[in-house]
DNA sequence: GCCTTGTGTTTACATCCGTAATCAAAGGGC
DNA sequence: GCCCTTTGATTACGGATGTAAACACAAGGC
């Protein structure tokens, strides 16, 4: 299981977005959000890939860099981990605490609401 | 905002169980889910009373500790975190993943169901 | 009154993480 | 052919974390 840190996953971002790009193009992106320097993102290239979570192809003197790691495998992880952390394994007191605490938007409870029918048909 | 590690939620989980609680009645019930040294344990007692997290009242030559942060507080970070993290700050998609990953069960579906009745009611 | 034992306090130490500077190598300009 | 620039690789470093040992001190047993 590859775990990465939560500024990784800044970068991880930004190749699930589009893969592959060059150190520049994802030093592009990141600008927008954070205040790195170009060492830091170099960095951070560095150690997915050493962790396998990228991976690297030359192209002329520079490197193409790809997401490995699927962001589909991250989220599941990411979730199940809080869920089973924090709730005790189930979803609804989740979602509870948020209709408490932050007020789910008139969409959010139309998703949750097809969700439910699209469930219970199986 | 107190933030906790996750070995420091294990012992707060304790305290939130049941408070107030000397260090050797929070190492028994420890004892069976972790593999800690009584040493490890009072090290995280130290760290969560320095961050304010619990507190303590002496009671003979020993301590009794008490949560201060609140589980529910801690909760609402927790999830409020992870889900602006991993999905856009939306609740919806978290539960369209569980529902993916088949981790939801009839209880589970039947609490959402209930909570969305709720919610349209207002 | 001394020694053991229990209990909190201090110190330790390896690893991870965020953040970055420095180094080295390879190409392009002149 | 040599030097600057670009780009990846190596090294750095303070703080948090997991894990715990060492120390200090008080209280009870003998």
């Amino acid at each position: 299981m590859i775990s990465i840190s939560d500024a990784e996953a800044q970068v991880m971002e930004v190749l699930w977005q589009k893969s592959p790009q060059s150190t520049d193009d994802i030093a592009l992106v990141l600008a927008k959000t954070q205040d790195w320097q170009l060492a830091t993102i170099k960095t951070l290239l560095n150690r997915l890939l050493n962790k396998g979570a990228i991976s690297a192809v030359q192209d002329g003197r520079r490197y193409a860099y790809s997401a490995v790691l699927q962001r589909s495998a991250w989220l599941a992880e990411q979730s199940t981990d809080l869920i089973d952390r924090v709730f005790g394994g189930r979803v609804a007191p989740l979602v509870a605490h948020f209709s408490r605490q932050r007020k789910l938007n008139v969409a959010d409870i139309a998703s949750l609401k097809a969700l439910i029918k699209e469930l219970e048909r199986g």
